[in-house]
RNA sequence: GCCGCGUUGGUCAAUCGGCUAAGACGCAUCCCUUUCACGGAUGAAUGACGGGUUCGACUCCCGUACGCGGUACCA
């Protein structure tokens, strides 16, 4: 107890803000060490299962998850599904998903269990209620039978142009049917007849609060300006106020990274976990900065992919009751490496100019305190770019199986793995996203639907054609048919025709590839064979 | 409205009081390439504003402005 007591003074006791970087620098490395001598890290993901995981989602996962293995810790899932009105069939499933595919898993799950099973607030409802009414005998939180239309008559009755939203608070309260106005015959009365009620905090007045925040330093909150937030719902569901504060203690977490929406909320948490006696257990809490529109203003949401074309969640997501398809990044063409490597230098960085990263490389890398206080705009070319980037880098066998299933899926089967991993070679610097494969490739599998012969029709001449039969008839003597000698004997040809071989160039590569684009025209020829090369250019003869 | 958090090029960003303010994306021009890419070179483009503190401020402090978040029996 002594030594915990100990690792929690060194790091909350001096604000990080007011401290030097160098200060920091020089007191940080010191904190695996204080970590694991008081107890052994433990972080949270904890998400509502209501729809697809967007990259902020996904980004404080990554955060979570690094934080995790560097200090040798656990990364624990807890699923946050205490409004049954927004439950989602699936969503469940779809975040595993969503971690499986970024290879981020969680150590503990609703999956893969855990000792601090179960990881679902639906299946721990039991648990809570109690801690809700010790903190009604303690006096911290009170009963309040308040209807809906209530609750509705008294924001409209006391809404002024200076006061948009009035709280149920210190002062408003005393206006409100609770415990604290009723008297006890009454709330003993309204509970015999099973009124259904809900249990608020007493917030107190005037007084501060203060966090300490790993990424901001010190915040400071009056008590006066939080509403009595509700703990313990009519349905005896918690809210994630309770919920929170209940599961991070129970499950020993030492360190909860979420969204900066959820600071103003977070003098509710603390003031929750000295309340329940609980305060030398708490958390260090990081508020992770907001991904930003890329135009415009506010939080990123799926609605911006929608209009602006690029995808938000990170793997594709149908609503099952809209039935609506919302396009992932991996779907996309966004291999796992580049979208996890994208999203930890959305709010972070190492302080070189390094922008690719491994995992590994970002697990001994990653500090809580490099995260920027501010807001990033996400940024869709960028985001293209590491993928990009992370295509050049990693070896073909890594991404094939993605690239062949997308050939398949448009029905054309790869027979050959070594044909197949020579063209992907070849264009792999042309491709941004997986897709880019098959416009890129399909051409070495199947002669193009259509040709690009505006280009060169309008210089054609006969004499072209004739060097085109000629090629035809010399390269089937060719020996070996391979690229340069290929090369070779084409431009000796043209010469001895009096064809500048610029002239012809151009010409095969369309009759090859349908158009302007792709690798070196002999590359290719020497990939799709004597035959199909020979053929192509009869073809496209004909056409001409 | 109130409370909280932010603010360096179009975007992501480095900067630990010495700045002639890195780097990346994107953009433009050029080179390479008889295509498209890759690669290379060059260029345009940045400290919100006002006060302090200091020999010196992008950096520290205070205001202002602007932005964002919160203000639910949602998380």
């Amino acid at each position: 107890m002594k030594e915990l007591g100990c690792s929690f003074k060194i790091a909350t006791s001096a604000p990080l803000s007011k401290t030097s970087k160098t200060e920091r620098e020089n007191r940080f490395p010191f904190l695996p060490y204080l970590y694991t001598m008081s107890k052994k890290v433990r972080v949270r993901f904890a998400p509502s299962p209501t729809g697809g995981l967007h990259v902020g989602g996904m980004r404080t996962v990554l955060f979570n998850y690094l934080f995790a293995k560097q200090q040798g810790g656990d990364f624990v899932l807890r699923i946050e599904d205490t409004d049954q009105n927004r439950y989602v069939p699936g969503a469940e499933e779809y975040i595993m998903e969503c971690l499986q595919w970024c290879n981020l898993l969680p150590d503990e799950s609703p999956y893969n269990g855990g000792a601090y099973a179960p990881y679902r607030q639906s299946e721990r409802k039991a648990l809570y209620k109690q801690y809700a009414e010790q903190l009604v005998q303690g006096g911290q939180a009170y009963y309040a039978f308040d209807t809906p239309e209530e609750l509705e008559e008294m924001r409209t009755r006391y809404r002024t142009a200076d006061n948009p939203q009035p709280q149920y608070n210190h002062i408003l309260r005393e206006q409100m049917r609770n415990s604290l106005t009723l008297g006890d015959d009454e709330v003993n009365r309204l509970m015999g007849e099973e009124m259904p009620y809900v249990i608020r905090i007493k917030m107190p007045a005037g007084e501060q609060v203060q966090l300490t925040d790993m990424i901001r330093g010190e915040v400071h909150f009056s008590t006066s300006e939080v509403d009595d937030k509700v703990l313990l719902k009519a349905d005896g569901m918690p809210t994630y106020h309770l919920a929170v504060v209940v599961d991070d203690y129970l499950m020993k977490i030492t360190h909860a990274f979420r969204g900066e929406e959820w600071l103003p909320s977070s003098p509710v948490h603390i003031l929750l976990w000295k309340y329940l006696g609980w305060e030398e257990a708490m958390p260090q809490w990081a508020h992770l900065p907001l991904i930003l529109k890329p135009d415009g203003h506010g939080k990123l949401s799926k609605r911006d992919g929608d209009r602006l074309g690029f995808p938000v969640f990170a793997m594709d997501w149908k609503d099952p009751r809209t039935e609506e398809l919302t396009r992932g990044f991996k779907e996309r063409g966004f291999l796992p490496e580049a979208f996890v490597n994208m999203l930890a230098m959305l709010g972070w960085n190492d302080g070189t100019a390094q922008e690719i990263f491994t995992i590994e490389e970002l697990v001994s890398r990653f500090s809580m305190e490099r995260v920027h206080k501010g807001g990033a705009k996400f940024d869709y070319e960028k985001a293209k770019w590491f993928n990009h980037e992370w295509i050049k880098k990693l070896p073909v066998e890594n991404w094939l199986p993605a690239v062949k299933k997308i050939y398949e899926e448009k029905g054309v089967m790869i027979a050959d793995d070594n044909k197949f991993i020579r063209v992907l070679e070849l264009i792999r610097e042309r491709a941004t996203l997986l897709s880019d494969f098959w416009e890129q490739g399909v051409f070495f599998f199947q002669a193009p639907a259509s040709i690009d012969a505006a280009s060169i029709q309008s210089k054609w001449t006969e004499g072209k054609t004739a060097f085109f039969n000629a090629f035809i008839a010399l390269a089937d003597q060719l020996p070996d048919w391979s690229a340069a000698p290929l090369e070779a004997a084409f431009k000796e040809l043209a010469a001895s025709q009096n064809i500048k071989a610029g002239e012809v160039l151009l010409p095969l590569r369309i009759m090859l590839v349908g158009g302007k684009f792709g690798p070196g025209v002999f590359d290719i020829a020497a990939i799709i064979g004597k035959e199909e090369t020979a053929g192509r250019i009869r073809h496209a003869l004909q056409l001409l």
